[in-house]
DNA sequence: CAGCGTAACGGACCGCGGTCCGCTTCCATT
DNA sequence: AATGGAAGCGGACCGCGGTCCGTTACGCTG
């Protein structure tokens, strides 16, 4: 190898770099993506619109990000990585500092809001039913981190399945339907939230 | 009028009557259909198939069953019909007879078995994000058992919200997700159940 | 700076769900 | 049995998500 060879190896992490051409269409997509979403709702907006509007062939938005699916998640990433924060690293009550079932009441108050408020990329983004929920790395995070709160908060048994139960409370579609169907407020599923979590601890 | 004429408006309840060639050509449908989901899975069953597998044009199937999941909705519906039927007035604990903390803990165990069992259909079955759970007889009937049942249980509160947090734990994508991804049994998942059960009705 | 291997590109193409509308069939009435 | 009108029918058609593959452009190497 001639002295001025570069690593070979990517860092561990850190994916392999993109040519300067992807790179500029992956924000020039990203950019006009969230514009039209903005304007006419992600439940209108083809993928063609998006490729034509960023001046690109469809085929490029396809390569960037997979599917329809693909490109809502990350129009949510940037939305997603702010809640992860405030929650692993806020302040209280929803990061550390207080007690373990303080935070996971604000864990859930906190999340529904989030997703009413970004309802409509979330259901947009969702998988069909066969692979729902399956390799979502933000659901990782969450279930993360309400299991490591019900262990602290001494929450004893099958605690897997009680994260994913509680998890299953937060669930887009659902808290969009209770919200318009049954026509209860924030607020309202806030309580639940709470008392589904005091039922579970042992509150 | 003349005297041989026939009541005027439908009973209440019965929908107008179908016209012979469409009563024939929706059972006819419902057959192929069934048959090709159980040779091919529902997921790879299309539209086109079953309406050339019955002899009829498309439209014909779209003007019967709506759309994809409708057709779906009614090929369930004999295995829903029979399983109200089980839980409505078959023997205990999960008909009358017991308790209404065990006759929850019942339902919630027979529908885990009941929808991993047609898991494929319930799958292919599903609404999109939008209006997913609206518009849904049989969850209907579902809430109103669980609702009855927690009101006989003693559980105070928001009942409508709590029937609703319970339903949730019994989404078929949900139950599949643990099952397949998680590795989870259904005698697990029925543990997992009963445990939100006791924790909510506060035993 | 010329050459080259590879990643990226673009847009024609495909399959499927769903719609539309001119034609057919049923059946109530006489 | 004839007839009129409404329910039903069929299949061409449309739009969108997703794929394919021949062409283009980046950037590394000498």
């Amino acid at each position: 190898m001639s002295p001025t060879t570069p690593p070979e190896l990517t860092v561990l992490g850190s994916p392999p770099k993109e040519r300067s051409d992807a790179a500029r269409n992956r924000t020039r997509l990203l950019d006009v993506a969230a514009r039209l979403v903005a304007e006419h709702g992600a439940q209108n907006v083809t993928m063609e619109q998006v490729a034509a509007g960023a001046g690109v062939g469809k085929g490029t938005v396809f390569r960037r990000f997979g599917d329809r699916t693909g490109l809502m998640r990350a129009l949510l990433d940037h939305a997603e990585k702010t809640f992860q924060r405030e929650f692993l690293t806020g302040p209280p009550p929803l990061g550390p500092g207080s007690g373990p079932v303080e935070r996971l009441r604000a864990f859930g108050v906190a999340m529904i809001a989030h997703r009413l408020r970004y309802r409509d990329m979330y259901l947009a983004a969702e998988e069909p039913a066969e692979r729902r929920y399956a390799d979502d790395p933000p659901r990782a995070v969450h279930a993360r981190h309400v299991g490591t709160l019900l262990g602290a908060a001494g929450a004893t048994g099958d605690l897997e399945l009680l994260t994913q139960s509680l998890l299953a409370y937060l669930d887009t579609p659902f808290l969009h339907y209770l919200s318009t169907v049954h026509g209860m407020s924030p607020e309202r599923l806030g309580d639940g939230w709470v008392r589904l979590v005091d039922g579970v601890v042992g509150a």
